[in-house]
DNA sequence: GCGACAG
DNA sequence: ATCTTGTCGC
């Protein structure tokens, strides 16, 4: 039976509950393979409109076939952020709205890409670890910029080119291109899967764009529900 | 105390 | 995250 989650786990009343759940929960993070054969592969996104007075978060949830990579199913929600962006604590701002849309699914992904970190994270629990534990999926951290950590050594040109991202001498992600003259992704382990297959599952689902297709569809689709947001319905004017 | 700081 | 078309470069 899936235990009940505290409330403060994905709602919390203030920062130090806030902080207190993200250790709290990342003593539940996995960082060894536990995900079983993947059929399904999931994308996970947040749109924002800027200057909105209604703090409304657009989440979007994509489920795509493997190894076709197609779409085949995707959710999306609606709901007003509780907290504002704070560096560190963006699972906050955003589980909440995925977790509706993840909800909405019929069949939900065996793996999930979240964009944002994993474990790299000042108190290992990104918004990808985040969510994993949340829903107990095997998830990945894609980043497009560091939070914590510095790439080590030089990395290559050539798309599968990486570099270990070190923090306080610890390897937390891999810094990795995925595309020639691009900026690196920062890879790492959400929840139930190893450094090394977090890179591998991102490689594989590269389709030429600097972004794996799930988060890329994932981005697409939240920006699509933000667009639709408040459009009138033809059979709703009169 | 000062800067850094996912989306 | 978001504002925005064309444009320069591989």
């Amino acid at each position: 039976m899936p235990e009940p989650l505290p409330p403060d786990w994905i709602d919390p009343p203030d920062l130090a509950t806030a902080r207190a759940a993200q250790v709290a929960l990342a003593a539940r993070v996995v960082t060894e393979d536990a995900l079983g054969p993947v059929r399904l592969i999931g994308g996970v996104d947040i749109s924002n409109t800027r200057f909105d007075p209604e703090n409304l978060v657009f989440a979007a949830v994509v489920v795509l076939s493997w190894p076709g990579l197609d779409v085949v199913a995707s959710a999306s929600a609606v709901r007003r952020a509780t907290m504002p962006y704070i560096p560190g604590f963006l699972g906050f701002r955003e589980v909440p709205a995925l977790l509706e849309a993840w909800a909405k699914l019929a069949e939900h992904p065996d793996l999930v890409l979240v964009d944002g970190h994993g474990v790299a994270h000042p108190r290992g629990l990104g918004i990808a670890s985040h969510l994993g534990v949340v829903l107990d999926v095997p998830s990945i951290g894609v980043a497009k910029s560091p939070l914590v950590g510095r790439p080590e050594g030089e990395l290559g040109e050539e798309p599968g080119a990486a570099v270990p991202l070190v923090w306080k001498g610890r390897t937390l992600a891999s810094v990795l291109r995925t595309r020639r003259r691009s900026n690196p992704l920062y890879i790492s382990p959400g929840h139930r899967v190893s450094p090394a297959t977090a890179v591998e599952w991102v490689l594989r689902c590269g389709t030429g764009y600097r972004l794996p297709e799930p988060t890329r569809q994932a981005h697409l689709a939240a920006n699509a529900a933000r667009r639709a947001h408040g459009v009138a319905k033809p059979e709703a004017v009169e």
